[in-house]
DNA sequence: GCAAAAGTGTTTGGGTTACACCCATGC
DNA sequence: GCATGGGTGTAACCCAAACACTTTTGC
């Protein structure tokens, strides 16, 4: 049942990867997406920066496996997590010799802003902006993309925004995410509505001071329906 | 870099499966979804049924070892094919003994109804209603679920419904596969103009005689713009 | 003519967009 | 008071649901 070893050829080995996301104010104050790479060490595409990754260990359930990746390169906690895809092509390497055919199991998580502040960053180990990365390993360009595109779709019908909020917010706080992650300016009397509307979001009664303006409305998201729709796949599969 | 033989545990191993939906007519002549299952041979869950799959070949893409493993089971070609889902979880297997942990990447396929009728069927293979399931093998009730429910999603902001259908159809048989999925009623008129506006279908100018109503156009998929929106992945990734 | 489904028109209501306007605070 | 964002109101518009009605065939 297990692969023989006998046979000519082993059988593809299984590795985890995650995207990590947060949002990080730029230069010019705005909040921008961010995401932490690691810099290869071996061939192939020794030198270059990938995405935070490494074998699936055989006690390990596959999302723990991107968690602790996670950890192991940010010390963070993922606010957020889910299955991104498979990647299996014979292709994904240039040189694609059977014998080191790697099928990666990608995930995507969400950090708050406020933790990433804390974020390990070394030589090894570095932050980018989500629009500007360089040439990456293997097709880790590719599944960047791809989990951008998940992120963006998934933020108008999810509680995704929550993921990169402290424990609680003003509105103001949560379109500057929305505004950060889809890159367009969204009308705040809009948004409100919007946001009311699909009731999960709930003033905590409290209001924040200090601002040289009307003191605005804290909210809280409301704990009692998870982050995000996965239809039968609860969480965690 | 490969997988060590002197480990006291070998690495996951690795396989391939699919949910195969097709439409077939019941007894009283609509449209129900229907899927293959085949009886396992062996330890564990011999005896149940299970989804079509087996161990991914080192020079097999993802894709191509879920499209092969369909051919081999039911003789068809898909005619929409992608992935759903990598399954993984420790718990996967009663028994769990970690010398056999596989991780599963589930695809999931359409096959055409007309192609359907000639799909094989034997004592091991066994095509099912869709929401008449037995108490399947592993987690397989789950992951039919969730395939489901991606199936009904994606029908109504695709053109999934291609999948089902030959080359010209009219829009009634458009709309017998849509009620048959979702399994709800249709408005003819509403559905008509949902289908116009949106564009993916386009009117052959012949008609289809021998009802004894009148007779209505034929219409051809659009074959411009491919089936889906996978994002920034493009096909076959 | 009649039955049956194809196909068209029309009304209505909900939801989104754009934008004007008032409110409450710090200075 | 004034500047600044918080917060509310509202008219215009778009789109989808409901349903009445006309058209074209076989029998």
């Amino acid at each position: 049942m297990s692969t023989s070893v006998a046979s000519a050829i082993e059988a593809p080995s299984l590795a985890v990867s995650t995207v990590i996301f947060t949002l990080r104010p730029c230069e010019d104050g705005q909040l921008k997406l961010a995401l932490p790479l690691v810099k290869r060490i071996r061939a192939p595409f020794e030198g270059q920066w990938a995405l935070p990754g490494g074998p699936l260990k055989p006690d390990e359930d596959l999302a723990d496996a991107a968690a602790s990746k996670l950890k192991q390169t940010t010390g963070l906690e993922p606010r957020y997590l889910e299955q991104l895809y498979a990647f299996g092509n014979l292709d994904r390497s240039p040189m694609s010799k059977l014998e080191d055919r790697v099928v990666s199991i990608v995930y995507w998580a969400l950090v708050g802003t406020v933790e990433a502040e804390k974020a390990i960053e070394s030589e090894n180990v570095h932050w980018f902006w989500a629009d500007e990365l360089p040439k990456l390993a293997f097709d880790h360009n590719l599944i960047v993309e791809y989990a951008l595109w998940r992120l963006r779709n998934k933020l108008e019908y999810s509680r995704l925004a929550h993921g990169f909020l402290p424990e609680t917010f003003t509105l103001a706080q949560l379109r500057e995410v929305y505004e950060a992650v889809l890159n367009k300016p969204l009308d705040p009397a809009n948004f409100r509505r919007m946001v009311e509307s699909n009731g999960a979001v709930v003033a905590t009664g409290e209001r924040l001071a200090g601002t040289r303006h009307r003191p605005p409305q804290l909210y809280r998201y409301d704990s009692s329906i998870d982050l995000t729709d996965l239809g039968p796949l609860g969480e965690k599969q």
